[in-house]
DNA sequence: CTAGTAAGTCCGGAATCTGGACTCACCATA
DNA sequence: TATGGTGAGTCCAGATTCCGGACTTACTAG
């Protein structure tokens, strides 16, 4: 059988979207970053519709990133914490957020600015884990293993 | 007046999924990088329907992401091009394939491994521009500029 | 003359998203 | 004791998107 080359590309992006790309996925786990952790503290946070942050949280549970804890029993009351995988999304939410902040902050700048422990602005900045080296398209080529 | 703090946060992640959140952009863009520049190779590589992957290209191109060159005239023959704003959204994508290289992938490991000029696989790793150390949640606190 | 490619558009049905109302259980306050 | 508020959802009907597949137009290759 000669390759069918048509198939969609398995891709560790396009996987990764399916869970965490839906609308409204990525802004619930930034404000478990940010320590919001209930679901109506999310709700006025993100603005998401009630119906589609409960579908969301379940997914992102359901996939390992976040984790639903109960911290009162009379009435329930839970809190969504991240685990280590949602953790590792941090560098995903900032690096939207640094596109975002040069590519359409208004006049005011960024609405929000995150301060390192260094004291400076974090500036999320993508390198080469190997080599140091900022990370830039040109640079890298695309291999298939086992292709 | 008393801030309200029932406004959904203004904030650049949630500025910058309005337009790359949409399903299939970011694959789209994932192609473009991988030197696929045509509709129709666009079409076969992510599975997108070609409806929707020519919304996504307006809205795209619209956002200064993407150009659309023609490159024949008869007949009219198009390529997407990647402007600055859209090599920016490099780190983007490559944290995102990290992570889902990380947690998705199966026994064969990732489906599509990058190399680095330096001769060695690209490990995306995220770091604070000002210290260079690796960025954690956890070291980092936001504030609100103005607030 | 038939096939194939490129770049879409068009269509109707399916799936998702949306805002708002509602529930249930509890606490506070008057 | 009635009123209101919080938290965590669910339920619903309507709007919006997404989907696969067929179709179009313009050309080239055999």
């Amino acid at each position: 059988m000669t390759a069918v080359s048509s198939q969609p590309r398995a891709c560790s992006v396009a996987r990764t979207l399916d869970i965490v790309g839906e609308k409204w996925a990525l802004l619930a786990v930034r404000e478990v970053f940010l320590g919001n952790r209930t679901f109506d503290e999310m709700v006025r946070r993100t603005g998401a519709p009630r119906d589609t942050l409960a579908a969301r949280l379940r997914t992102l549970t359901g996939a390992g990133i976040l984790e639903r804890r109960q911290y009162c029993e009379h009435p329930a009351r839970f809190e969504y914490h991240l685990t280590a995988a949602g953790r590792d999304l941090y560098p995903v939410i900032v690096t939207l957020m640094r596109w975002g902040d040069r590519y359409l902050a208004g006049d005011d700048g960024p609405p929000l600015v995150l301060q390192h422990r260094c004291g400076h602005q974090v500036l999320a900045q993508v390198v080469c884990q190997a080599c140091g080296e900022p990370l830039e398209a040109r640079d890298t080529r695309a291999l298939i293993p086992g292709g």
